[in-house]
DNA sequence: GATTATATTTGATTTCAATCTAACTTTATT
DNA sequence: AATAAAGTTAGATTGAAATCAAATATAATC
């Protein structure tokens, strides 16, 4: 049985390899707030158990049954936000915290259950895909809306932060997932980014536009 | 914060309070399988958390602001068998390991959602009360099977194990919350008692009877 | 290729919660 | 009063997690 502190160890690792391939005990160290000697005994924990393959000063490699692992747990969480949005009636900017506690309940039966009544959603309320059974995720083709030309109309599909702060942002714009946006114009400047949607107009900073995926 | 393990020893504690007002710490070393070095000294950090008066060599009192405490993990915990069986479509018999666990999730709005939605329900899928938001607990006033006479019409209102293998064992035999069960006859020997409900007879044993609570 | 700077690893320590054993004390029972 | 049972105390142990300081390896620069 595996620890809260292995699986959040293993989360992080888990989205880092997803932003960039090489990973570093330093990365880790960083993401985690946790200085390397520690991380480092971690990794060598992980090796153990054939979660990573690892040599002394290489990156980091997640194995395929590491990878399972970790997705397995984002599964779990991300079935779990869209549980609480769906089944429960949360807003998608309160769901992040309870998930994060949620994701370590080991139950197969119980995350199954969830799985059958939301009908085997692909993505969480965030749009965030959503991990199958074995650990298999597809990962849709979507690109960040600061990288849109002008005069491009998109559809919103993802947004890559759970954070309630900048969810509560976007409320507060009407902006959520689905809505179609078009590109009006791009500030050299600071790279921010004048949108139309639904009838209203906003600025948005390269920050925001950063985070919104759309396709 | 609380720790897992205070919490269990807390809601140990609270059970055995509710079936004997006198408990030891030789009774909660027993119940928990802990020896009592231990237990005497989480006794000594519950009452530094005044959720137990204590004097050495005298009885362990739960104080008003442990009773709360330790009602609102049964909360949560029953809350979660209900929400499990009412709303996720499980089995009174498979909810008990899952509660086990969500019991210990730290989050307010999640039990509330879970309250609202179920209308906020009296008792668990067990018949067991739901102690409040305040943790008051309305005990129903029920009545072993055991206890009852001979031609008594009664109606199960409770079973007091969540036990796998209880509940399957009134499973087979169709045996439900709200059932009217007449008391046909009791035996002597073995204190076995000849039940019919539902147009069927059963004959029940002793353990069996002291675990159903009827009205 | 030698030197320096940076990153990583090692090993020794610390901290902490949770448990235990062994020795002793108090209370209850015969 | 003797004995047994229950409770306490003190001290040791365990194991997980994290840390620091020092040694080592790699990468960058001259």
């Amino acid at each position: 049985m595996n620890s809260l502190t292995e699986e959040n160890y293993l989360k992080a690792l888990y989205h880092l390899v997803n932003e960039n391939d090489e990973v570093s005990v330093n990365d880790l160290s960083r993401q985690l707030n946790i200085k390397m000697p520690s991380v480092n005994s971690m990794i060598k924990k992980f090796a153990e158990k054939n979660w990573v393959k690892y040599e002394s000063y290489k990156p980091i490699k997640l194995t395929e049954s590491g990878k399972k692992e970790a997705s397995l747990i984002v599964r779990k969480h991300r079935l779990t936000e869209m549980f609480l949005v769906e089944k429960m009636g949360f807003g998608w900017e309160n769901v992040h915290e309870i998930a994060e506690q949620l994701e370590h309940i080991h139950s197969d039966i119980f995350f199954d259950k969830m799985d059958e009544i939301l009908n085997h959603p692909k993505v969480d309320p965030h749009g965030e895909p959503i991990p199958d059974k074995d650990g298999n995720v597809i990962q849709p083709d979507l690109k960040k809306l600061s990288k849109c030309k002008e005069n491009e109309t998109v559809e919103l599909a993802s947004v890559t932060t759970s954070s309630e702060e900048f969810l509560n942002f976007l409320n507060k714009r009407n902006l959520s997932l689905g809505t179609e946006i078009k590109v009006l114009q791009k500030e050299d400047f600071d790279q921010s980014i004048k949108v139309s949607y639904n009838g209203q107009e906003e600025n948005f900073s390269k920050t925001v536009c950063d985070r919104l995926l759309v396709k």
